[in-house]
DNA sequence: TATCGAGCGTACCGTACGGTACGGTACTGG
DNA sequence: CCAGTACCGTACCGTACGGTACGCTCGATA
């Protein structure tokens, strides 16, 4: 875990770099590599690609280089679109506080059960074994570490409002982490077909909201 | 969630089934693919399994029928390893209810950090997307849901003898999971090279345990 | 020693797929 | 009206890889 610091630094740097928006109809491209991922019957070849937008190869490569190009320009892509801006956190009472946490552990609950987090994810780990072109530093990038990025302010309004305690904000984010994802990913990843909805969402998030103030909650919480 | 129950159920029926040990030279044979997921460097194609295992390519269709059926054994190979013997629980108190969780959660982590371990899952979760022949439920059976079935009894003994409170032991077991294994595992899938000493882990096991109890303990632990 | 099966090494086949080339069309600016 | 540009569709090339065929060696059995 040491050795990795400098490199998760520059991987989010890398992940954060965008080299220029895609227009629309670059937009309309890499939604249909997406569509194909997601439905994954199909073998995510360049002709398919080609296929499904309606482009020919020679554009593909003309604006993506290669293959891996234009994987990486999904995955951008689509990340991209996740990003809600982060609001600032001013002061926060216990209510606030836990319905800030109940939102993110919705929303990052919401996305990984999502069908394009989890083809996305699957293309990206797939890749992680094969070097070159790190997609799966992008994932990390835009997912596990903007959602931290997004937390930890907030736990720390939190302490500072004598609500929370804890010394560490990253070691308590990837607590609060952990029981909100539990093995859902990874049960996800692996091809089991566990749908939640809304409901069992909500409901999840908020135990594993309880759970995170039990832990590391103050009094008047 | 609701729909996957039998599903879970019959991924570990197929999981825990094996056909016929391998014989010794079998086992080189899968122990050389192993070798060749984990250097991750060559392709993992027939031909460099042939050339690493000095073996003919049709012996290796001869006995594993195709590319799947390789694979499926080979996970089933390193699946048979992991198995520890699942001890029968007797008389808990705190401490060695203390111990056992911290065990379990000691050797989970080493399990999803070894290189084994990454390389398989990324196999597995690679092939989880294009379906057919589910080395996905594979390496849950004999991962995830393994070390459940292991964990829940210690946790059930735990409550009989009046250090835990708790309903539903999968329910609580999933907290334990969510606890140890955080990040994790989705970090070093997605290539992040973090990379936990003996230490570290014992460390990381150990506050997991701590959160379990404070979470679930009851008095006198 | 003759026979046989197991299995190694190598050569081979078919195909899928990444990448390139090219002709044809539509739109834009002069 | 004429370049020039952008891009579609299709045909094509090279190669990597799954799978098969075959000759050869070696150890076991009679």
């Amino acid at each position: 875990m040491r050795s990795s610091l400098a490199e998760q630094q520059e991987t989010r740097e890398a992940g954060a770099a965008a080299p220029e928006p895609p227009s629309v109809r670059q937009q309309a491209v890499l939604d249909a590599v997406l569509a194909l991922m997601v439905e994954g019957g199909e073998q995510l070849t360049m002709d398919a690609v080609a296929r499904r937008a309606s482009c020919s190869k020679e554009t593909l490569y003309k604006w993506y280089g290669d293959r891996d190009g234009l994987l990486t320009a999904t995955v951008r892509w689509q990340a991209s679109r996740v990003h809600a801006g982060r609001e600032a956190v001013q002061a926060l009472d216990g209510t606030s506080l836990r319905e800030h946490l109940q939102d993110f552990a919705v929303s990052w609950l919401t996305v990984i059960t999502s069908r394009t987090s989890v083809a996305l994810n699957r293309i990206a780990v797939a890749h992680a074994g094969s070097r070159k072109s790190n997609l799966g530093g992008i994932v990390l990038a835009n997912g596990r570490f903007a959602i931290g990025e997004r937390v930890k302010p907030v736990l720390e309004a939190g302490r500072a409002a004598g609500l929370l305690a804890f010394a560490e904000s990253e070691a308590t984010f990837r607590t609060f982490f952990g029981l909100v994802g539990r093995d859902i990913q990874i049960r996800l990843l692996l091809g089991e077909a566990l749908d939640l909805d809304a409901d069992e969402i909500r409901r999840d998030a908020g135990r594993a909201v309880d759970q995170f103030l039990a832990l590391y909650g103050q009094a008047n919480t």
